[in-house]
DNA sequence: TTGTAGGCGTTATCAT
DNA sequence: ATGATAACGCCTACAA
């Protein structure tokens, strides 16, 4: 392969005029350029990045941490990410974990062996108190999945608020009893969307049956699994379900129709994210959406900043909204 | 940030020994080790791979080109991919062009500045001539989406087989009717799947109407299109639907459905690729699997060989299935 | 078993 | 406007 070098001696030049046709091309002038880019194309050159990363002790390049590449929800995460990042030149690599522990480790030492410039996480298989420490040395961010540690930087939703506004949408609507399909305890997004489903009934002067709330998870098999009990728990289907997720919103929506039971007419449902099978599904469904384009396009920004050493980068909360379908009567 | 030499000078020994506790640990006396060891522990020292990336020419990085994260498809593809990676020590970077050229360039510039050791393509942005002239230098191979010129490296199925079996499954189901909703004339899939399509009809004795064959795309909208025209275009709905994708077949379900046809009752819906959504819609769809997983651990395969200087890689066929569920009666 | 020293390909600082 | 040269951090003959 043909190096900075070949193309100095081809050209007839030094190193360094090769470089600066690279980077500065108006420092050289016109008539050496071209026999330098003359050069260049004989010898099909290009530049070693290895070399150059090296010498710059930067890699343009930034990780992107997902729990899965199958969650719609983080397609449009991403593409707000990699908008934000070709502003500013730099690769986005997305890694997935599945949940597994050690491959997240791995993705860290990425970090600190310094093939990437920056980090950011949308999954904690980690605790937050290593992903501090992890940030006081390098450029970490976390995004979509809110972290209870203040010392991180967050961007994303009010969860709370969202699964407030949630119930009383459905509360609005004349729905009081109310079905929890949540993610249980191990997602803190899941913890704050519940007590705000408490506030709301709370504040409406219902009782919250502890018996209605759900906790299988966020998956389409969970919904499946959150229906077929509610079905065989309660003796009266409750007026509405809320699902913290569409995944498990169609799953519910699946195993009831499997059991004569039909949405919206039986039985109303509400879903979490507005993916797009949300929009898809029959009947489509009401959802609370994320701004995940803008969510990612932030958590870059923020990132670039931090990269860039800019001072106390700060949290960004943006705001959801209730997308009005067929699913709710 | 620590260096080695850091660490070296601390521990009272030469670089060569810290690279040696770090690279050929049995090559070094215990006691020295230790001392090493206790160095590296208090400066917090992690090797800084831009340094070991030039010295050894190499990234153990590979680049997987998607069109877009959002495909349900490719997720599984991506966990073969990881898979076999995991095995060989190497990191896997997902890049997205969602159709962009310019942004395939770019990634393809990755690979020309060695910021990776080899790419998986399973989107063609580019031509193959331009594949073929970049694999000439660089690993890359191609997935998931046929390619025409026999001098690249293919792992994927048999599409044109594929379309003959979804259609003579439908045949034996006694449609003789059959609509095809396919991608058009750019996805090469889609070219083959049609002349899978044209022969198993030829073969039935049934003549191929032309104006039963719709090229909207392969998106879930693109579905929606292609229902709404067979739905105004033809006088008496056709027995069946094949649909080169789940998304499309779910669009033209949705469609079908707002307009009174019920699927399987009035029609029958053959889709393709087994994604999660083909099982968890309603009615659950009867489609063409694919072996994803395999097919990414495949090709992550091959590419190791390909980087390790395997003499002629050769492509792989992997076979497809009909997975029977609900859409067809 | 350990140390010395050269070089991987690039950029940047000085000179000229 | 251009050239010589010293880094950047690491690995690995080769020597000791």
């Amino acid at each position: 392969m043909a190096t900075i070098k070949d193309v100095a001696e081809r050209a007839g030049v030094s190193v360094a005029t090769v470089s600066r046709v690279l980077n500065t091309p108006d420092a050289v002038k016109e008539r050496t350029r071209q026999q330098v880019l003359n050069a260049i194309d004989e010898l099909q050159y290009s530049p070693n990045f290895l070399g150059r990363n090296l010498r710059m002790m930067e890699t343009k390049r930034i990780l992107v941490v997902l729990n899965t590449i199958s969650n719609q929800f983080f397609s449009r995460v991403v593409r707000g990410i990699e908008e934000r990042a070709r502003e500013e030149n730099y690769a986005v690599m997305i890694c997935t974990t599945r949940g597994n522990q050690e491959s997240l480790q791995g993705y860290v030492h990425m970090l600190k062996t310094r093939a990437v410039d920056g980090m950011i996480l949308t999954t904690h298989e980690i605790c937050d108190e290593a992903i501090f420490t992890l940030s006081k040395r390098f450029p970490v961010l976390c995004a979509c999945e809110p972290v209870q540690d203040p010392r991180l930087t967050y961007v994303g939703i009010d969860d709370e608020k969202a699964g407030e506004d949630a119930v009383r949408f459905l509360l609005d609507h004349g729905k009081r009893r109310i079905a929890l399909f949540g993610g249980g305890t191990y997602t803190y997004s899941s913890i704050l969307r519940e007590r705000g489903y408490r506030k709301a009934l709370q504040e409406a002067g219902i009782p919250v049956e502890e018996s209605l709330i759900f906790s299988e998870g966020l998956t389409f098999k969970a919904g499946v699994r959150a229906a077929s009990r509610l079905m065989k728990e309660q003796t009266k289907l409750p007026d509405a379900i809320f699902a913290f997720s569409d995944s498990t919103a169609i799953g519910a929506m699946k195993e009831l129709n499997n059991h004569g039971v039909e949405v919206p007419r039986d039985i109303s449902v509400v879903g979490f994210d507005n993916t797009a099978v949300s929009e898809m599904f029959i009947p489509s469904i009401t959802t609370v959406a994320q701004p995940q384009y803008t969510m990612g396009f932030t958590a870059m920004d923020l990132l670039i900043q931090k990269i860039n050493g800019t001072a106390d980068v700060s949290n960004q909360i943006l705001s959801h909204e209730i997308i009005i379908r067929d699913s709710v009567k």
